[in-house]
DNA sequence: TTGTAGGCGTTATCAG
DNA sequence: CTGATAACGCCTACAA
């Protein structure tokens, strides 16, 4: 490995003290302006960077964003946020580094791993918030966001999932329906705001939803929403159109339907949520409500990084990013 | 944010001096029984961990890997892989960055940020092999392991698409299928590989596949794969199976054919590639090649690591990674 | 067996 | 406007 490029070598070339060399680097404007340009040329010659840790040593910053997450990262919905997030936390100069438990045999907590990488702030998503590691690193002073969940003393970013089912449901009942069956996550923060959005849409448009229409299942999981399917179809008085926990899982219950002879949408209807790529791409195509990954990620790095940057003027703060209902081909008017 | 505990405080704490207290995190033996001990327990009190800046500083080992990657993390083939690259990394001892192009407004090379950001080696994926950037990445001396693609001195993992793509047409022609066309992705490696799995398994089973059942299309492209499928079924001599780039591409072909009145496998056949989730959930169940993301990550993480820890006798390694067939319910026998 | 001292590359203070 | 200088936390000859 070639010798990289160092403050020292630039101060050599130029002739100056490491110190004006820094400064001009740091926007300290008591730098002679030919000086400056001198250092500047030769820094861009050398093919200069700071050393990151180095820096970091010095400043105790180290333009780096700790993300910790636990479910694996394959749903869609969690990749597209860290996109965002990496891309917004790039533009604003900070790089990302994944925050776990175990490093090199030795098993620590989220904090000290933290704390050892030397994170400037943190991103806390899809992971079991009743966990005390969870909420030590959360209640640790470190500048945190978190998705989908609010935290006492810090920001989050929540998609607005209150909104998006109300809409869902005023929707359906649009087209007709008043038989509307909700196979639900995990008990997740998620789930019961997508429950109150339903409950409200119900309450609102003032029809009443049997206790027989709601059941749990869980999110990602295709078998569970068949299982929950099969359940629904042996009701005497079935429901007209079933929502589903997310796309993916709807693939379970449509195989549930088609097996029971039952075409979407024409003998029942049918919706998930997230509008993920593959909701858009089938046919029929899904009745579902996107949620604005790219947004969420992208504010989550601005409120974390503003809350990095202002430690003492920040207050935390809870973003609301609303989705949209996408209209697909899966409900029927009836 | 309250103090952490430095290498200081422990020395402080124990009596001793810094340089001891060094010396029993390093595996020095020259260190006292009792003092050692006492070091551990005060290090284990203070909830101790090195300052991962002050160490890169000293030893320019950052315990750090980047990871270079263009393409939309959307994939479950790259986030399954990253997910078990990951893992394995944590387990040896290293953190993971993301390694981009412009981090603070700047525009920098690939080179460069990783050099900045002082990672150890690069696992190099889903990128267009052929920027310069890239090659100059590749080429600079750091640790580098790529997947699917070879480059000159470094360690590669590589997906076996050539034995991967030969079981699969071997497969449909013991199934009785000689009408088979194949709908590839992008000019990729990845693609030249699986032609020439394809055309190997023609050759020694001796049956000839015209050209125009050879279509190019794209990876991860429903539409694509449904413009390429139409163009196959407007051939007078139709295919009998259609095997398309990837499975998430397959639903783009799935909807050509059942608007054309064809049912997979009752009229045609299709089998797609990677063993996605989504695959063995549909129904009826895809006929694809699962590729082992798994291994395909962990052994990159390995090969990676091994090259930084012994930069003398390490000597680059093309791994090869074997997939296997995934029987669904979409190719029939004829 | 233990301690001293110098330095990794950077920043920040303070004197010139 | 510029330059010594100390310090961040850690490692490692080398000296004791």
């Amino acid at each position: 490995m070639f010798p990289i490029a160092t403050i020292k070598q630039i101060a050599k070339q130029c002739g100056v003290s490491t110190a004006t060399v820094s400064k001009v680097f740091n926007g300290y404007s008591d730098v002679g302006e030919q000086t400056a340009r001198a250092v500047r040329e030769a820094a861009e010659s050398l093919g200069y960077f700071p050393n990151a840790a180095a820096r970091a040593l010095k400043t105790s910053r180290a333009y780096n964003l700790g993300v910790l997450y636990i479910d694996q990262m394959q749903h869609e919905f969690f990749s597209q946020i860290l996109e965002s997030f990496k891309r917004q936390a790039e533009r604003q100069g900070y790089d990302i580094t994944f925050i776990s438990r175990n490093i090199g045999g030795r098993l620590m907590s989220y904090l000290d791993h933290c704390r050892y990488r030397g994170c400037d702030g943190m991103l806390i998503t899809c992971v079991d918030f009743t966990d005390p590691l969870v909420s030590a690193l959360a209640g640790s002073g470190i500048p945190i966001v978190s998705i989908d969940h609010v935290f006492g003393n810090s920001s989050s970013v929540l998609s607005d999932n209150v909104t998006g089912m109300q809409e869902l449901v005023t929707h359906l009942y649009e087209r007709g329906h008043r038989k509307i069956a909700y196979i639900r996550g995990e008990n997740y923060d998620v789930t019961h705001r997508r429950m109150a959005g339903f409950h409200r849409a119900c309450r609102s448009l003032k029809f009443n939803v049997p206790a027989m229409y709601l059941v749990q299942a869980g999110y990602q999981n295709p078998e569970k929403s068949a299982a929950a399917t099969r359940q629904l179809l042996e009701l005497d008085d079935r429901p007209t159109c079933i929502l589903y926990p997310d796309d993916f899982s709807y693939i379970g219950g449509l195989n549930e339907l088609e097996r029971a002879g039952l075409r979407v949408p024409l003998d029942i209807s049918a919706a998930g949520y997230d509008g993920t790529h593959l909701s858009q791409v089938m046919r029929p195509r899904l009745t579902t409500v996107k949620q604005d990954t790219a947004a969420i990620g992208s504010t989550a790095a601005e409120l974390l990084i503003r809350a990095i940057e202002n430690p003492e003027t920040d207050v935390p703060e809870q973003v609301i990013v609303s989705g949209h209902l996408l209209l697909g081909e899966t409900v029927s008017a009836i």
